[in-house]
DNA sequence: CATCTAGTGTTATTTTTCTAACATTTTTTT
DNA sequence: AAAAAAATGTTAGAAAAATAACACTAGATG
C-alpha cells in the first residue's frame, strides 16, 4: 500500500466513521480515480473495510454483520411492539419532554418521532441514544453512569435525583412483567431507580407491555400498575387487565394498539 | 399482503431486529419458501426492509443510510490518528481506568483496548461509549447530560463534579488546537468541565495531538501545555514542541508515534 | 365439479457487480 | 535520461442479483 492508496482509504474511513455506506461508484468520484483503484485499495485495507454489494463501508460495523445464529434471537415480536408504538406514539405532543425507558419495546417508538417539530427525549439506554441522536428535532438527555450490557443502559441508585431535576412530561415504560397482585417488574436492580423517579416526576405515566408479560413477577419490582395513567398493549392482554375488580384505586386506562 | 407473508416477514423482522443482516438465500431457507417469495414479501413490506447486495436488513438501521454530504468531512486524518493511538495505548496497563475524550483523534485507541483482560473506560462521548460498549473486558462509565450533536458528546459544567467522584488512573485529552504561549484549546465549551476535571483528578494526563493542531487557538481553552505530562505527536510537531525554552514549569514530555 | 384466483415456484432475461488480464501512466531507481 | 517498478486505467468476461414472464398449486367460489 502506497501513499496515496493510504490518502485514499483514510479519507474513505473518515467518511464512513461514523456508520452507513458509500457506493462505490460515489466513492471513486470522490476520490477522483476510477472505481478499479478503490476496490484495489479496499482489498489491501487488510479488512478494515469491505464491500456489500457495490456498497462500501466500515467492516467493523455491528449493523451489518450478518447473522447467522437465527434460532437464538426469536421469539421478540418486532411487529406486535410496532403496533404497540404506535399506539404510544399517539399520546405524543408537539414540545413534549419525554423520557423513554430502556430495552427494545419502544425502540419503534423513536423512528416515529421525526414527525414533530421538536421535541426533548429523555433516556439511560444506549441503543435509545443512538436511534435519538441522529434526529436533529429532537433535544436528547442522556442519563449517564455504569454501563449494563444486559439492558444496554446506563446508572445505577444516584440516577433517582438525576431524572427528578428534569422537568419530564410523558415517561413511557416498558417491563418484563405485569402482574396485576405484585405489580410492574423488570429484570435488573438498576433499572429501578430511573423508572420509579420518571414515574413521580411525569405528568403523564405510558406503560408498553405486550400480552406476553402479563401474569410474570421479574426480580426487580418497580411499581404498582395503577401508578400508570395508561397501558398500551394488545387485544390479547387487554380483556385480562380490565378484568380487575374491587380496587379502591384510580386503576389505569388500558389502550389495545 | 397476505397472512402468511405477513407471518414470514415477522419472523425475519424479529432475527434482525437489533441489527444485522441475512443473506437472501438464508432468508428462504429458514422460512422454507423460495428466494422469489422473500423478495416479493419485501417488496410487500412497504419500506419496512430492504436489500443490499442480496442482504435482507431492516431498512430503518441508520447504518445503513449512504453517506452523501460527503465535503463535509474532510481534512481528518484516520491513518495519522491510527499512529497516534499505537503510541498512547502504549501507556495503558492492566486494571487502568481511563478518562478517553471526545473527538475522532482517539477513536482507534479504542479498538486496542481489546488486548487487556480488564479495564475501565470513563467518558462523555457517545461515539466512545458506543464502541466501548460492545467490549466485554471493559467496564464502562459514561457521563451523561444534554447531548450535543457538534462533539456528540454529552454534559456542560455541572460534569466537573462527576469527573471528580471517578478514580481515574490516566487521562487521554484530544484537542482542536495547541498553542506554546496560548495553551490548549477546543471548539466548544461545553468540554471544558469534563477535560479539567479529568487533568486534575487523572495520575497521568497524555494529550494526543497531530501536528495540524499546532499553532492553533480554538474558542475554548482549557489548559495550559504543561498541565500534561505526555504529548503524543507526529513526527512533524515534535520539534517545534521540543523548542520551548526558559520554562520554569516543568514541561510535557514530548513523545513521536 | 369445474372454475377462478391468490399465492408460490420455475425459468429466462437484463442489469449490476466482481474478477482477471492487459495497457497506460506515473514514480522510482540506476 | 533510460530502465525498472509501481500505480492506475481500460476492457472483457464471469458471477451474482434484480427483474420479468410464465407455469403450477391449493383453497375459494359459483
Amino acid at each position: 500500500m502506497n501513499g496515496r492508496s493510504a490518502m485514499r482509504l483514510a479519507r474513505l474511513q473518515d467518511v464512513l466513521a461514523g456508520g452507513g455506506t458509500i457506493h462505490l461508484s460515489e466513492a471513486a468520484k470522490l476520490c477522483g480515480v476510477s472505481e478499479m483503484t478503490i476496490r484495489r485499495d479496499v482489498a489491501a485495507s487488510d479488512g478494515a473495510m469491505t464491500f456489500l454489494g457495490g456498497h462500501l463501508m466500515m467492516a467493523d460495523n455491528p449493523q451489518f454483520a450478518p447473522v447467522y445464529d437465527l434460532d437464538e434471537q426469536q421469539g421478540s415480536h418486532y411487529l406486535a411492539k410496532q403496533r404497540l408504538c404506535q399506539g404510544a406514539a399517539s399520546f405524543i405532543a408537539e414540545g413534549d419532554t419525554l423520557f423513554i425507558d430502556c430495552g427494545t419495546t419502544l425502540m419503534p417508538l423513536l423512528g416515529m418521532l421525526d414527525e414533530f417539530e421538536e421535541l426533548t427525549v429523555v433516556t439511560y439506554a444506549l441503543n435509545v441514544a443512538n436511534a435519538v441522536g441522529s434526529l436533529s428535532n429532537v433535544r436528547l438527555v442522556l442519563l449517564g453512569g455504569l454501563y449494563h450490557h444486559s439492558s444496554q443502559s446506563f446508572g445505577s441508585g444516584e440516577m433517582y435525583d438525576a431524572v427528578r431535576r428534569l422537568g419530564i412530561n410523558k415517561a413511557f415504560i416498558s417491563a418484563a412483567g405485569v402482574d396485576l397482585a405484585r405489580g410492574v417488574s423488570c429484570f435488573h436492580f438498576h433499572e429501578v431507580a430511573p423508572k420509579q423517579a420518571a414515574l413521580e416526576t411525569a405528568l403523564y405515566r405510558i406503560l408498553v407491555v405486550d400480552a406476553s408479560k402479563l401474569g410474570i413477577v421479574r426480580p426487580a419490582l418497580f411499581a404498582e400498575l395503577d401508578a400508570f395513567d395508561v397501558v398500551v398493549t394488545d387485544a390479547k392482554a387487554a380483556p385480562r387487565l380490565n378484568a380487575r375488580v374491587g380496587s379502591e384505586h384510580q386503576p389505569p386506562r388500558v389502550m389495545v394498539a
